[in-house]
DNA sequence: AAGTGTACCAACCGCACGTCG
DNA sequence: GCGACGTGCGGTTGGTACACT
């Protein structure tokens, strides 16, 4: 037997609420209060509605000092920072911001403001893959090419080992920016336990045989970038990356071992088709999947996308990286 | 002018949780 | 401890307005 419901559905009144109902139910609120008790409230009224419709209507419409419309910038980056950290917990996030519903920042969020903070970003990552081809094209005039990731690893230049290091304002310098923001600001396995606690499965809360995550497993890019794992990919101009294509189908593997569902095989040779002339670009892109992209392609309700392995398996060009999001909105957190 | 597509938003629905007897 | 009930929440739907062809 299913739970009784609330109201009388054959005789409530559904859609649009009319002028006269609104002024019936914020008078009687105003002078008496809801009573504690909204599923008798219409009765009381004689409104021939549910009582969680009068809730709502109360709370998101006839309340006083309701706003509607007109997001400011800086309610924009409240919304952005808050869910990027929390999700869409929208009651909590419209806590923060007196006069607003939930229900009109879900509304906000779905329909304008994910739209508008993806185009910025297409903006910036496209400023980004050009800083990029300029930086290759300069490095391309040595045969030999070193990748250094860190913006906090030394120069190293030898006249042998002449090196590609991302500069702040390049795409890998910008998602290292972010590493550091995320080990600074919340745990870095929590964080990324999130992302994937949201992809559901068998990382769900709810799965009993979920296994811990370390940073080693989730990653493997990152170890490159370390100062104390410098790894560094030696190739000349015109042949595949051996060094980190080894490096990634060792991770790789490694992934395919613990979470054989996220990973798909073929992954093992993802990389071994690259040009170094295609590397720093590939590199970038797949740093950023690696790291932030799963949080913007889950909140895309058109993708098809529900795995690691369907994301790393994915045309990078496809995906929307909110590591820039994350910049700009880290200081109001 | 008519048809179609898209954006927006109010409202609904079902589930989870807390409280109370 | 258990079930009934009320409340709160987040996802989704459906109606309306507007833009475009």
């Amino acid at each position: 037997m299913g739970r009784a419901p609330c109201c009388d559905k054959a005789n409530v009144k559904k859609g649009p609420w009319s002028p006269e109902e609104d002024t019936k139910l914020k008078a009687y609120i105003e002078q008496h209060g809801t009573g504690g008790n909204w599923i008798a409230l219409p009765q009381k009224i004689g409104l021939k509605r549910c009582g969680k419709s009068c809730r709502l209507r109360w709370l998101n419409y006839l309340r006083p000092n309701i706003k509607h419309g007109g997001f400011t910038e800086e309610e924009d980056n409240i919304i952005c920072s808050l869910y990027i950290n929390i999700g869409s917990r929208w009651s909590i996030i419209a806590a923060q911001l007196p006069g607003r519903t939930d229900n009109d920042i879900k509304n906000y969020w779905n329909t304008r403001l994910k739209k508008k903070l993806l185009g910025k970003h297409q903006r910036k990552q496209q400023e980004a893959r050009r800083s990029i081809k300029r930086q290759s094209h300069h490095h391309h005039q040595d045969n030999n090419f070193m990748f250094a990731g860190s913006k906090t690893v030394q120069t190293q230049t030898t006249s042998n080992s002449p090196y590609y290091k991302p500069e702040v304002g390049s795409a890998a310098g910008l998602v290292m920016n972010n590493i550091q923001y995320h080990h600074n600001s919340v745990d870095i396995d929590d964080f990324i336990r999130n992302l994937l606690i949201k992809l559901g499965g068998r990382f769900s809360n709810d799965n009993p045989h979920q296994q811990p995550i370390t940073n080693s497993l989730i990653y493997p890019p990152v170890q490159m970038f370390t100062p104390e794992n410098q790894l560094y990919a030696h190739s000349s101009s015109s042949t595949p990356c051996s060094t980190w294509n080894s490096t990634c189908t060792n991770y790789y593997s490694t992934v395919s071992q613990q979470y054989p569902e996220a990973v798909p095989d073929h992954n093992d040779h993802m990389f071994e088709n690259l040009t170094v002339d295609e590397l720093p670009q590939q590199l970038d892109d797949d740093l950023e999947s690696c790291l932030f992209g799963m949080e913007m392609v889950m909140m895309s309700t058109e993708s098809s996308i529900n795995t690691w392995g369907d994301m790393m398996m994915s045309n990078s060009n496809s995906l929307v990286y909110p590591h820039q999001i994350v910049s700009d909105y880290s200081n109001l957190i």
